[in-house]
DNA sequence: CGGTACGTTGAACAATGTCAAGCGTAGTGG
DNA sequence: CCACTACGCTTGACATTGTTCAACGTACCG
């Protein structure tokens, strides 16, 4: 906490258009973009301006106006709401590729923090709505987006409502490990770029639970913890039998 | 379940055109065709057809093609999905107006059932997209209505995740008594036209922790329950800030 | 008037959360 | 370069909470 208080004040935000070009975009095939056909990206490389951001600062804030749009191009977000009280909860983490706004009509629904530093497209509103009026493929692109994080998030309401904690954290690390792989990425060594604490706050336990988690997942010898951060997965189908649901037959 | 089981052959479900006209629709203003300006609703009249299920009737399962898309005009459904063990999580209660088939691409991702007697409005996907193509603000609509259902969704995941047994069945209440207002009911004796089962499915508790905490709540003089099924809230004040979230300033 | 399903309640038990201490690592300053 | 501090993670002991199992009451249905 008190480094990320401390880092937010220290140097601005980079806001620059100085990203490579759209049409060799590592992301470009897994994002909103890959609507557009490559004559037409660089109308969008026209409209979009690049940000950068530190660990753990915030990028936009539950119930501010949105005014702008992201496509996450490296790094991870949360995103999360909050109680008054202070309880957490993380409804997903973004990763490259992923479009922030998907939920949102006029206000943020939800705040979303840098997990570690990344870097964004950032599109205003006016702009991807003028865009999407020219493009109607952006519009359903959009659209199915949206219905994909639908279904993840209330596949996430069966893990949080019906899982106990070590098949959560199984179903978890089996997500991080397929969303590598979709990204290109080895899906073996699972790096987490998380806290504990965010993944308690994720399945809806408290880290000491998580951390017992872990335990036992190492004890029963399916995974092995080469640090603290990183997890080789030893058996996925032993993985995804203690994990309750077979995460292979969806996402 | 044996109720259930010898309904579902004693009868043929209904399937008939005699629902009346579209244009007297007591859901229209809030359902998809509100899309349509008053012209063009015949469009929809004509490739509609009407289905209407008995309680506890399955309409379409997690898995099937997805060969239609329905819009509820009155009842109610519940959306779940099930673990091979047998646990169920209900992602949420469908209410007249309301959509089936928002988060599916080909297939539907979860399994839908009637809790009381409902009728529907069924559209072949074929006819609907077709529909989409001539009118852009269907498209528009739907997507629309993708996007509240998915930050209904992330709500839902805060309750799961980070609500206390009374302080679910409390959100709960006051997201019936929203809805019924919304319809233009009465908001304030609630009445629970779900069982306790299902409730405990959709906040991921059981039915006895579910049956303890409306005895807090009526204990404390936040409800009464006129019968089993009908709650009066006495306090909505007092009963979202036992909720936690102050559901007001959602939804 | 039984029988069945559903809801409530109680008691024992298991699981998770809480509190507290300890460990290891990384970063800081002497 | 080494001690010191701070932070994050793990582990243990304990308290709380929810679950399980069982009994009871009630309403509905045959």
């Amino acid at each position: 906490m008190i480094a990320t208080t401390s880092s937010t004040h220290s140097i601005m935000t980079k806001r620059t258009k100085s990203c490579g070009a759209c049409s060799d975009c590592a992301v470009r095939s897994m994002a909103v973009c890959a609507a557009l056909p490559d004559a037409e990206i660089g109308e969008f490389e026209r409209i979009m301006s690049s940000q950068s951001l530190r660990a753990n600062e915030l990028l936009v804030e539950e119930g501010d106006e949105k005014k702008k749009v992201f496509t996450l191009t490296s790094g991870m977000l949360r995103l999360f709401s909050m109680l008054p009280d202070g309880r957490r909860q993380i409804s997903g983490f973004l990763f490259p590729g992923d479009y922030l706004g998907l939920a949102d009509d006029d206000t943020y629904s939800q705040s979303a923090e840098a997990v570690i530093p990344s870097v964004l497209c950032a599109f205003s509103v006016a702009d991807m709505e003028d865009a999407m009026e020219r493009f109607p493929s952006l519009i359903l692109r959009l659209h199915e987006m949206t219905r994909h994080a639908l279904r993840q998030s209330r596949e996430n309401q069966m893990v949080l409502g019906r899982l106990a904690p070590v098949e959560k954290l199984a179903s978890f690390l089996l997500l991080l490990s397929h969303n590598a792989k979709k990204r290109g990425e080895p899906d073996n060594p699972v790096h987490l770029d998380m806290s504990r604490t965010d993944i308690a706050d994720y399945l809806g336990l408290t880290i000491e639970t998580v951390s017992r988690s872990f335990t036992k997942l190492r004890t029963q010898g399916l995974i092995q913890l080469i640090d603290t951060n990183t997890v080789e997965i030893q058996s996925m189908r032993s993985l995804a039998a203690v994990a309750g649901l077979d995460i292979f037959n969806k996402i």
